[in-house]
DNA sequence: ACGGCCGTCATTTTT
DNA sequence: TGACGGCCGT
């Protein structure tokens, strides 16, 4: 069917077509917004719960109603979770304007998702032109990291008298300069002022780092902005790029940096066809290098001065939680979006929970979770929140003990794992035989191999004509005789051309012996293996898989509790960051204290403070009905209660100071000894455990 | 090549 | 506190 020419005059009418009547004078405002023709420039400023997603799906869908080319909406968010809701909504709106034509249409909303995402796609298209091989494959940060490290090894940074910075600290320093659009010297005195000294050296690093990167045709995660901002220098290649796109729209536009700005701009120069979405008061990445001014300062950046609609209605919260959240971000010392306002009334305002240490805390969450599940709410709807991954520890630990189903976002990730790490690098090591970092991985596997002898494999197989030949010649030492057959024929056969999901399955059946040898727990590993080839199944291709999972890695962690089926009902565990444009109807946030809070170990620059506030609002806005932040007093400082005495008291948030204790309903937990029928704990700490072990000592 | 031991240092969020 | 890197022994 000729997608662009599908008819839309029965639309003609003079009736408001249902989809449209439903949003509120704003929304729709945003929504036909040039009616469906390529307009100028739209910023939309959507305060938390204003229907934000809502809204941008019905403009995509308003503008395929109204005859545009999905094939030629590109449609960028922030993760690719938030990609694939909007496209379900867009499908389900279309529909009810299409008919069961929806669903083809929406299928061919294919360029919808992150900007790293797209960048890839975009990069392999183009690669002949700009001399990319199309085959390369993407490090995720910690092969970033190895990469860095090799390079400063080779340098010889690891081995100076005053020390060095470490790998990750040299690859942040570097992300940054390329994300911010700054000078290394500027980056340095601003975010990294202790490396200052360095920056000769870290120069030729970055230098090195970024030639070992091309050798190996390799991108790492900046690559994928940098490759396409730099394309979009191209004159050619600019029009050629921006034409392919009628309409351009991005989400969470606050947490963008100066490269993605950059890209933009490249992409739309008029601003033609471009929407902005986002709000100012949810900005919570600036250390990604995120830029406020990108949203403040887009009405401005284009000939024709862009439109600007406020969302201000929130259809989330209630009243009281609306308020005491209003009165947060109130306190901020800089704010551009107004007030949000609601209709929805309820009794309650936000409680404010006293808890003595983190231990009860996760005592009060755990039973006021059971409570309302008792009382109709499903573990699904409630969700705990906080700041720092760790902080969820002891609370973890509680839901397990209770049998508490839970799945946790943020943190660690399932690919972080050792086995599974090992596996992907094979399969990368196949698609790309010039990724070093894989290769050393993969070949250290074998026992016998060690870093000499997996380098110089490395260096056979680049001299030779054809990889897998070179690798085929390559005569083991006598330790790794034996192993070496099996992994050369399955190297050739996945070099052989991809046979996708079998490859996995291939790889698997090889890893297995060196994992029974590698890891004690080799029966839970293989779990999650059988997992990954789960997941594997649901790709087109090989390389699909590889890149996508490299941008976009499942989030969720398997517990120890093995991860629940999709139908049972779980709690959820979030950080704030990853939280971010969802919604519950109970929301707890934990530790809401001085050093967590704000986390203390930032510098303490006012922006550090005031991004730690919008943290604090955005935690709160996610709830619908009913938000208590907990307010552990005690912390025992090494996280474990080793000898029990050591403990410092903390306070509450410097984000809810007195003048705005109002709008919260404030009490300690157990609210009473006698009404709990608790007996009261004993003042001490005793680790048991350490004195069974000292028996033996 | 590889296992074991010791000293150092960390720092929170993620594509 | 623990994770990691470097060093030294087989």
């Amino acid at each position: 069917m000729n997608l662009a020419a599908h008819d839309s005059t029965f639309l003609d009418s003079t009736v408001q077509p249902a989809y449209l009547a439903r949003l509120n004078d704003a929304q729709r405002q945003a929504v036909e917004h040039g009616d469906g023709k390529i307009a100028g420039p739209l910023l939309v400023i959507a305060g938390a719960g204003s229907g934000k997603t809502n809204t941008l799906a019905h403009r995509v869908a308003h503008l395929i109603v109204k005859g545009a080319d999905p094939r030629r909406i590109l449609l960028m968010t922030f993760s690719r979770r938030a990609a694939s809701e909007m496209a379900r909504r867009v499908e389900r709106i279309a529909g009810e304007v299409l008919g069961r034509d929806a669903a083809v249409i929406t299928d061919a909303l294919t360029w919808a998702g992150t900007f790293h995402g797209i960048g890839a796609r975009l990069l392999r298209d183009y690669a002949l032109e700009i001399g990319l091989d199309p085959a390369f494959t993407i490090h995720d940060r910690e092969d970033s990291a190895d990469l860095m490290n090799l390079v400063r090894h080779e340098l010889g940074f690891s081995r100076t008298e005053a020390r060095f910075p470490t790998k990750g600290t040299c690859l942040a320093i570097y992300s940054r300069a390329v994300n911010a659009q700054v000078p290394l010297g500027e980056v340095l005195g601003s975010a990294f002022p202790w490396c200052a000294g360095w920056a000769e050296q870290l120069k030729q690093l970055f230098a090195g780092y970024v030639e070992a990167k091309q050798a190996q045709n390799v991108l790492d995660y900046d690559d994928l902005l940098l490759y396409w901002a730099q394309m979009t220098a191209e004159p050619e290649i600019a029009t050629h790029l921006g034409g392919r796109f009628d309409h351009v729209l991005v989400d969470e536009y606050q947490d963008t940096n100066r490269l993605q700005a950059s890209i933009l701009l490249a992409l739309k120069p008029d601003g033609a066809g471009l929407t902005v979405v986002g709000d100012d008061a949810q900005s919570i990445y600036s250390f990604r290098a995120a830029e406020v001014r990108n949203i403040l300062d887009f009405p401005r950046q284009f000939a024709q001065t862009a439109d600007v609609v406020m969302l201000e209605r929130n259809y989330r919260s209630t009243e009281n939680i609306l308020a005491a959240a209003n009165a947060v971000i109130g306190e901020a010392s800089e704010r551009f979006t107004k007030n949000l306002w609601s209709e929805r009334k309820s009794a309650d305002k936000p409680r404010l929970v006293t808890v003595r240490d983190e231990v009860e805390q996760a005592n009060f969450v755990c039973d006021t979770i059971l409570a309302e599940r008792e009382a109709g709410t499903a573990l699904k709807s409630q969700a705990v929140l906080f700041r720092a991954s760790h902080h969820s520890g002891p609370l973890e630990i509680e839901l397990t003990r209770r049998n508490i189903p839970f799945v946790k976002f943020g943190g660690l990730k399932f690919l972080d794992a050792a086995h599974v790490k090992d596996v992907l690098a094979v399969l990368r090591f196949a698609e790309n035989p010039r990724d070093r970092v894989a290769g050393f991985r993969v070949l250290q596997l074998l026992p016998g191999i060690g870093p000499s002898a997996a380098a110089q494999i490395v260096e056979a197989m680049t001299s030779a004509l054809d990889e897998a030949m070179g690798l085929a010649g390559w005569r083991p030492p006598q330790r790794a005789a034996d192993d070496w057959p099996g992994f050369v024929s399955l190297y050739s056969g996945l070099r052989a051309g991809a046979k996708w999901p079998a490859d996995l399955e291939q790889i698997r059946l090889w890893y297995e012996p060196h994992l029974e040898r590698i890891h004690e727990d080799a029966i839970t590993r293989r779990a999650d293996l059988l997992q990954l080839e789960q997941i594997g199944s649901g790709y087109a291709s090989r390389e699909r898989f590889l890149t996508e999972l490299t941008l976009d890695p499942p989030d969720a962690t398997s517990d120890q509790a093995g991860p629940p089926h999709r139908d049972e009902d779980y709690l959820i565990l979030s950080t704030i960051h990853s939280a971010k444009g969802q919604e519950w109807k109970n929301v707890f946030v934990l530790n809401t204290v001085d050093g967590c809070i704000p986390a203390d170990l930032g510098v303490g620059t006012k922006e550090d403070i005031e991004e730690e506030r919008r943290l604090l609002y955005v935690a709160m806005t996610r709830a619908k009905d009913s938000l208590n932040l907990v307010m552990p007093q005690r912390f025992f400082p090494h996280g474990q209660a080793a000898r029990g005495d050591r403990h410092l008291y903390a306070s509450r948030t410097r984000f809810i100071p007195a003048s705005i204790l109002a709008a919260f309903q404030q009490l300690s937990w157990p609210a009473a000894q006698a009404a709990q029928g608790r007996a009261p704990r004993p003042e001490v700490r005793v680790d048991i455990g350490a004195r069974m072990r000292g028996m033996w000592k």
